[in-house]
DNA sequence: TCACGATCGTTCGGGTCCGAACTATCTGCA
DNA sequence: TGCAGATAGTTCGGACCCGAACGATCGTGA
């Protein structure tokens, strides 16, 4: 997973730190990078379009899943967002803490929580959205606009051969 | 952000939603899926192999890059592996606590920290890199190999466009 | 020689991430 | 009708993530 060093220097001194192994340097490169870009875009979008608003990358997520479907269930918004539930309670409790959205327990199944965002939370989002989609431009600025749906389809490739 | 939902479904509901908004649709699928890909790798790699050694991703990439040069500062550590210093720190506390690397201050400039592999440590990482290397072959299987190359660095744009 | 600004790493507080274990609820079958 | 298995969400513990603030160290210029 090279960072700083150049792709020729960490292929050589991995060469070098393996000789004789049968290394697949592709698979290596879209893997270190994958998490180098998504970790780097998530934190330039938490320093910027988001701290306005004082959210975090996986709470706008949720957010932005609520709004768009205009209300769901917790195990449907885990899905669509990728977190495990585990994690959704958390992030649920503290956008609810601030009162962007409300959680209840379903009228015919009780074991189900149904996610609503309240007149704050559609605010946020409505005034957020288009300001975030700009950052998003950002984010792709470098990659040639008819090689972006390129780009997303080697992502989902990946989100698929990996998921449980 | 789509997930569950397919891409027409939801670009359909974001056109209704945001009527009359100039939206960069392509823009968005590769950042939202950028960070479901790297969610869900992160999460198979975790599961598996770095399961049998008890290690998370971002400690796996700590212990490959400190092992890849000999010996590194932590400052470069921090830049070669894209996390901040004070996440580093934990990071280092943790493996250090686990007896697979050392920390001690620079002989000649008492600011910096010098991190090195315990043999502990090596040996996990000699032993562990191949069966690294094949779980990344996983990661990026449904990959034609000749597009590995391009995936590799539409995602090296967005580090450089994001970064500070 | 000394003071000031820069750099380095750590700590703190708040947020996330998840597997395992738990409680509550629902469904289907005997 | 009752029970077992499945499903849903929460809690817990441990690990990560980072900005801000802090203390320690270094380098430069007056």
């Amino acid at each position: 997973m090279p960072g700083q060093h150049t792709l020729a220097e960490t292929e050589n001194q991995v060469t070098t730190r393996l000789a004789g192994m049968d290394l697949d340097f592709d698979a290596m490169a879209v893997t270190s990078n994958l998490f180098r870009a998504a970790n780097s875009a998530r934190n330039y979008l938490e320093r910027t379009v988001l701290a306005r608003v004082n959210l975090t990358w996986t709470a706008f997520v949720v957010l932005w899943v609520a709004w768009i479907w205009e209300t769901g269930e917790t195990r449907e918004i885990a899905a669509e967002t990728g977190v495990s539930k585990a994690t959704l309670s958390g992030v649920l409790a503290t956008l609810e803490g601030r009162g962007l959205l409300t959680r209840t327990r379903g009228k015919h199944d009780g074991r189900l929580v149904v996610v609503e965002l309240t007149p704050a939370g559609k605010r946020v989002m409505k005034r957020l959205f288009p300001e975030f989609n700009a950052a998003e431009r950002e984010v792709t600025r470098l990659i040639a606009k008819e090689h972006l749906g390129d780009a997303a389809q080697y992502l989902r490739t990946i989100t698929t051969a990996t998921q449980v």
